[in-house]
DNA sequence: GGCTCACGATTTTTT
DNA sequence: ATCGTGAGCC
């Protein structure tokens, strides 16, 4: 690109715009025309509808770019929000390069979470909090409804608290405060929803505390009743960005378009065929009615797909369009045709996963003049987490090193939780739910009792917890080995925060102006006496909880340690407990992992915006996927969000995407034989190869037959559904009849045999300890103490020095 | 107050 | 099958 062509461009504009654009706009290059016109039209609302893989993080990072480098904003007046904190890092830095200089940070770029906190900070007053609020992850949420349940009489058994809790978020997504429950939803709960989520919302004001959904909800509450407020953020963001907006809830959209009356600057990027939330709140109809919702706006499309091959594209086409009411794209691509995608019907789940591991171990070796693909190029991805066992199982067995994506969360262990607690507690001592977590972590002996009678003291007396507890033990209302215990930890809790050396004064919140670097409201904090790190060992420490997991026996006593261990590490990054405290509520994220190639497994949904060279999708079943819950739930629209979660499974492929179902599988204990997915139907015969399954001699169905009909070649695999054929099956794949399509030359490394000995007591990672029962060259037998009987490839266990049990 | 046994539920999940 | 919860027992 020259500048005579961006002067071009510019012809008749003032001289100020072509001077701006005789600036050097490097970013411009190597934008598609679609993308490029993304990142130009600046004014007025935008729908950037970006297909899976057509470089829409490129082009959104450009535009904020462009908007910089023309002097329509300073980074501080573009608020430029995303779901995830990974989706906001990324952005960061890509701004960051593409500006070629680190920018003094664009404090409106983040999650709607993390953006909302920061406003709800400065005005907090409005809605009766402090700006200093807890925010309560779900555990709290959880523990603290179980409370108003049981406060109203109500059987928790017949009425679990997680019910209610999903349907208080139902409200929240759809910004429905406790007074605007509809009259269609009074039912909910057994008709006392609506009542203690009044009570709840009330009880969280008390706590100076707020729930996820409570982030959003309040500032809504805020823009819609102080006009004055709301004015000021509207003329403060100029340009308004929202990544993944097909993900937006009824309360996030409404947010952006009481920001977006002012400049009417907003630019959504999404893809209505990649709504996979719907379950969690996202309205698809927002993406939908985009130009109606915001009149003049221009829509750009990119359909260029800089990821798949021309088959892989064709076959997620295909089933995409079985949906109604898409805003309809076309996704192209000018790459080489490469493979089709690959479709193979198994006998069982187990077979399945048998042939999935095969497979990944010739495509790793390389077979067939193939180049060989590293694990970490290969991914398989399931409809519901249960469906990773089959595959932990077969890989830990063969020995193939995989990794799970989306597991429990670092900040959701237990233990990181209880230690969170201790530091809450000790940073604000009003923090009763954080009290309860931890005043018997590690038993104190300190019971459900004893726990009530601080409860009345405390209710009593009108104070928090802490203090309760202190009159309690003042008035000797609590003896023995609970009372000692009780007094250690009060005056711990003393101690440590004293050493702690509270916020010095708060900075003057200034509600009228935003100040110009448009930094949160700061609050700066005086000199600690010891550094907040070495608070939090002593705190752990001392207060015993390090202990107990040294004294825990349980295989996954050593991990938490190390957790612990992170936990602290961690704080390093902050000046003091409290920074970390906020940034933890927000960041739920864990992004550790150790060196090495691995498969990774994962859910569909954590699947979304990932891609793989190699992507296997099993399980492709009726009533699995599309979910038979989901189908009976939401009908319909049920039914098309199964379908878009099959198009982002296909669409993650660059280049061989192998779709597989199983005629049997094993359903909560039970046997159960299924019908493959209606969306292999759906799959356009001209894309996809039916392979031979093994095991069924002489290719008992669809081999490579010329069908009209893919379902019917698949589904014969019903035929055989019967025991006798079953046990036959089962046999022949002990025999190594299974194979993977690709002939491969099975050599048994009979130098690896183990070194381990029959009854020896060794350590595994995930099943911790156990005797070796069974050799088989390298493969171990282990009967596990806690896991049962496990065959496990040698080196993933350790011997121990251990006395044998 | 702590432990054991029985019962029930069991898609997807970020912040 | 398996896991977490809660009631009931020591």
């Amino acid at each position: 690109m020259s500048n005579f062509d961006e002067m071009d461009a510019f012809e008749g504009a003032s001289l100020s715009a072509r001077a701006m654009a005789a600036r050097p706009q490097p970013y411009l290059d190597g934008l598609n025309p679609a993308q490029r016109a993304a990142v130009e039209q600046m004014d007025g609302p935008v729908l950037m509808l970006a297909g899976a893989g057509t470089g829409k993080t490129k082009a959104l990072t450009a535009r904020i770019v462009h908007l910089m480098n023309t002097g329509r904003a300073r980074p501080n007046e573009i608020l430029a929000v995303t779901f995830t904190n990974k989706a906001a890092r990324e952005m960061k830095t890509r701004v960051g390069s593409m500006l070629g200089q680190n920018i003094e940070g664009m404090p409106w770029l983040g999650t709607f979470h993390a953006i909302c906190v920061k406003l709800l900070r400065r005005h907090a007053e409005l809605v009766g909090l402090k700006s200093n609020f807890t925010i309560l992850d779900t555990d709290d949420q959880l523990r603290l409804l179980k409370q108003l349940i049981r406060a109203e009489g109500i059987d928790d058994k017949r009425w679990p608290a997680r019910m209610l809790a999903g349907i208080i978020d139902g409200w929240k997504n759809r910004a429905l405060t406790p007074d605007k429950v509809p009259a269609a939803d009074a039912a909910a709960y057994n008709h006392r929803g609506a009542e203690i989520y009044a009570a709840y919302q009330a009880r969280l004001i008390e706590l100076n505390a707020t729930d996820f959904g409570d982030l959003l909800l309040h500032m809504v509450t805020i823009f819609q009743t102080h006009g004055d407020v709301l004015e000021q953020y509207q003329r403060w963001f100029r340009y308004i960005l929202v990544d993944e907006y097909q993900d937006t809830n009824v309360a996030q959209y409404l947010w952006l378009r009481l920001l977006a009356q002012g400049h009417k600057n907003i630019c959504c990027v999404g893809d209505d065929d990649q709504s996979i939330y719907g379950w969690r709140g996202a309205e698809v109809g927002n993406i939908l009615r985009f130009e109606t919702d915001f009149p003049g706006s221009h829509v750009v499309k990119l359909e260029q797909n800089y990821r798949s091959t021309p088959h892989i594209l064709a076959a997620a086409s295909g089933v995409i369009a079985g949906n109604e009411g898409r805003l309809g794209k076309t996704l192209w691509t000018d790459r080489e045709e490469g493979e089709k995608v690959r479709l193979i019907g198994h006998w069982d789940g187990e077979e399945e996963a048998r042939w999935i591991g095969d497979e990944i171990e010739a495509m790793q070796r390389g077979t067939r003049g193939m180049e060989a693909v590293s694990l970490d190029h290969m991914a398989i991805l399931v409809r519901a987490s249960h469906q990773m066992r089959a595959f932990e199982d077969r890989f830990l067995t063969i020995g193939l090193p995989y990794r799970v994506i989306g597991g429990p969360r670092f900040y959701e262990r237990m233990e990181i939780r209880d230690a969170m607690a201790y530091f809450r507690v000790v940073t604000s001592p009003d923090d009763d739910l954080a009290f309860e977590r931890i005043v018997n972590t590690p038993k104190r002996g300190l019971g459900d009792k004893a726990q009530q009678k601080i409860q009345m003291t405390a209710r009593e007396n009108g104070v928090n917890l802490v203090e309760g507890a202190r009159i309690l033990l003042a008035n000797g209302g609590l003896g023995g080995k609970g009372g000692a215990q009780l007094r250690l930890l009060i005056d711990g809790i003393e101690r440590w925060n004293e050493k702690l050396r509270g916020p010095a004064l708060p900075l003057q919140m200034d509600n009228e102006v935003l100040d110009n670097e448009s930094g949160p409201a700061r609050v700066e904090y005086g000199p600690p006496e010891i550094s907040h790190v070495e608070l939090a060992e002593i705190i752990l420490d001392e207060s015993g909880y390090t202990g107990m997991w040294q004294n825990d026996k349980t295989p996954e006593a050593p991990g938490r340690l190390e957790n612990l261990k992170e936990l602290v590490k961690a704080l390093e990054q902050f000046e003091n407990l409290q920074g970390f405290l906020e940034h933890v509520s927000l960041i739920m994220d864990n992004e550790s992992d150790d060196g090495g190639a691995k498969v990774s497994i994962m859910t569909l949904h954590a699947s979304k915006g990932l891609e793989f060279p190699a992507v296997f999708l099993p399980g492709w079943e009726d009533g699995l996927f599309p979910s038979q819950r989901s189908m009976d739930e939401s009908g319909v629209k049920g039914l098309e969000e199964e379908r878009r979660l099959a198009y982002v499974g296909i669409t993650r492929a660059e280049a061989l995407c192998t779709i597989s179902f199983a005629a049997n599988r094993r359903v909560f204990g039970q046997w159960q034989s299924a019908m493959p997915s209606r969306f292999i139907d759906e799959l356009p015969e001209a894309h996809v190869d039916v392979l031979t399954p093994p095991g069924l001699y002489g290719g008992g169905f669809g081999a490579a037959m010329p069908t009209s009909n893919l379902h019917e070649a698949a589904a014969e695999a019903n035929v055989y559904n019967s025991p006798g054929w079953r046990r036959l099956q089962s046999r022949a794949g002990e025999r190594g009849v299974s194979q993977p399509s690709e002939a491969k030359n099975v050599t048994i490394d009979m130098q690896a045999v183990s070194s381990f000995a029959m009854g020896e007591r060794v350590f595994h990672q995930k099943f911790g300890y156990g005797a070796v029962v069974g050799i088989e060259g390298d493969k171990l037998e282990i009967d596990f103490e806690k896991a049962g009987t496990k065959k496990v490839v040698s080196r993933f266990v350790t011997g121990c020095d251990d006395v044998p049990f």
